[in-house]
DNA sequence: GCTTTGGATCGGTTTTTTCTATGTAATGGG
DNA sequence: CCCATTACATAGAAAAAACCGATCCAAAGC
């Protein structure tokens, strides 16, 4: 494919700006040989005469050799520039990173987290995708993205799960729902009324399966794709849900209102936390956000201490 | 200096555009080991963890293996527009051709020559400078200029010279001199007159050396730097020269008019032609020059034949 | 004519690259 | 559950290359 190297080319452009074999192998602490055999090499595959050697004094560039040089130099300069950008991928807080989270609670506080990240490493460049579990795990796995704020559901086995905050689940119901007020209920009592559920792969068996182990099974009425569009169903009396990420807002986007209630049976509560490749090296970047992430309670300045911290 | 080669980032990109080493080897007619240890090889001089190795289903780039395949192929890219360069630079009639001239002659035929050259080869891009003969020398041994029109005088056995006219010494003189409208001259009723020389480092002695075979001594009333303003000199009754470049036009700049005098002598005229480099292979773009010049009778042309053709 | 200079060439050594063969871990079909 | 398959890693040997010291050679300068 290349029929040059990038050594060649540093010896050549070196011997053609000292004008001399002997000081460029000086200079670049190698044999005079070696720099002889460079020059001649890139003669031969380019088929160029590079150099007019003067016996005893020198040599000087022909004038394809002068135009030659002018654009090695440029090549070998471009060289450079990659071996610092990679020294600085895996050395500097630099370069991009690649998040996702899941969708739920990604607006509830990772705003915040981002602002802090980006004012304290402003030479890294932000990426932040929004995906179901499924695609968030295709997307570790193929690279696509290099940390994950996710729940701690079906994480396979080669992805590294470090929990930030609890969420334990509650039920979400309008504002005039006759179960409104109670401040808390039993799944039991839930089962009497029609649920909307949040129809994503993972979630949706999530939910269900929490009447399961009770034996219950919840009415659905309806399902929905987004997550506001469960607010506005509830909202407008189509039914309870359940949420674990919290309310931070007791209005639907039309305006009408809902309430929390708590559930009074022992449910298992929501891991949310960050994931990555156990096989991945973190850049450094991404630790970076990693240590800020886990340094702080990321969640409880925005939330006021609704679900408890780490698992 | 670089830690990595060519080699290695190509074999990485190819690897990592495939997500399998096995398959880059298959299409760089590689063994799979040697794509291996390329990718290795980068890791371990850059520091970054390049790939995910999933067993037994290939692999797939890391975030910061993505981000250094985007920069490894530019920089292949460009690698490969260098070759690409050098190579147009010796098979294509391209790129940039330094010529140098003789002062005198340059402005009578070169404008046309260049011109048809421009539209023959319209890739070259034509650098012409004009220098006295020392200099021309000197340039061509630096390898500033490829290819020289100038006379014959002083070339060194390094040089190469191809006639490709010659130029009769004749004297001028103003239109009201004694000698005006004689036709022609000996030198020895010239030197009866003063005399204004050219003043460059090799015309001079070869102007006076005419002179000297002769065993005669002409009086040097003035010398100057230019052609142009020995012309308005002789014009203006300052005395005779000596020219060998055609007179193009009997006036001076300041419109006075000038006779030439053919010399009865029998004096050696000068070659003018094409030097260059002995030991220098000239590139296509030079050699179109030079077949374009030797091809054709340049100064006929521009002249009507004025001097005789060749040495 | 002798010395100096500086690139080219020659052999031999070391280093690097590449290959074949094999190891290994995960996947998938029966 | 076993076994064949897949695909990357590793080991060891062979081939290629890069490199070096020594020497050669041509020109320049004293």
């Amino acid at each position: 494919m290349f029929h040059f190297t990038l050594k060649q080319l540093r010896y050549f452009t070196v011997a053609g700006e000292l004008s001399s074999v002997t000081l460029a192998s000086r200079k670049l602490h190698v044999s005079q040989p070696s720099i002889s055999a460079a020059i001649q090499q890139i003669e031969e595959t380019t088929g160029l005469q590079l150099f007019v050697r003067h016996h005893a004094q020198g040599l000087s560039l022909t004038p394809s050799g002068k135009q030659l040089l002018v654009r090695a130099k440029q090549l070998l300069r471009e060289a450079e520039g990659l071996e610092q950008f990679a020294v600085s991928l895996s050395e500097d807080i630099a370069g991009e990173l690649r998040l996702v989270a899941f969708p739920t609670f990604a607006p509830v506080f990772l705003p915040q987290l981002l602002r802090r990240y980006a004012d304290a490493y402003p030479a890294v460049s932000l990426l932040c995708h929004e995906e179901t579990q499924v695609d968030i795990v295709k997307g570790l796995n193929q690279g696509e993205f290099e940390l994950a704020f996710t729940y701690d559901l079906q994480i396979p086995v080669n992805i590294d799960f470090t929990p930030l905050h609890c969420f334990p689940a509650y039920a979400v119901v309008a504002e005039d729902h006759p179960l409104s007020g109670r401040g808390q209920v039993k799944l039991a009592e839930l089962v009497e009324y029609p649920m909307v559920l949040l129809d994503w792969p993972q979630s949706r068996e999530y939910f269900l399966s929490i009447f399961e182990t009770l034996e219950l099974k919840p009415q659905v009425a309806y399902r929905a794709k987004s997550l506001d569009m469960i607010r506005g169903l509830v909202a407008n009396g189509f039914g309870f849900s359940l949420f674990n990420t919290p309310l931070t807002t007791d209005k639907a986007f039309d305006g009408r209102r809902l309430t929390a209630l708590q559930l009074e049976d022992d449910v298992r509560p929501l891991s949310m936390g960050l994931a990555c490749l156990k096989g991945l090296r973190l850049s450094p970047a991404a630790e970076a956000l990693r240590d800020l992430a886990l340094g702080s309670d990321v969640t409880a300045a925005v939330l006021g201490h609704k679900g408890s911290k780490k698992r």
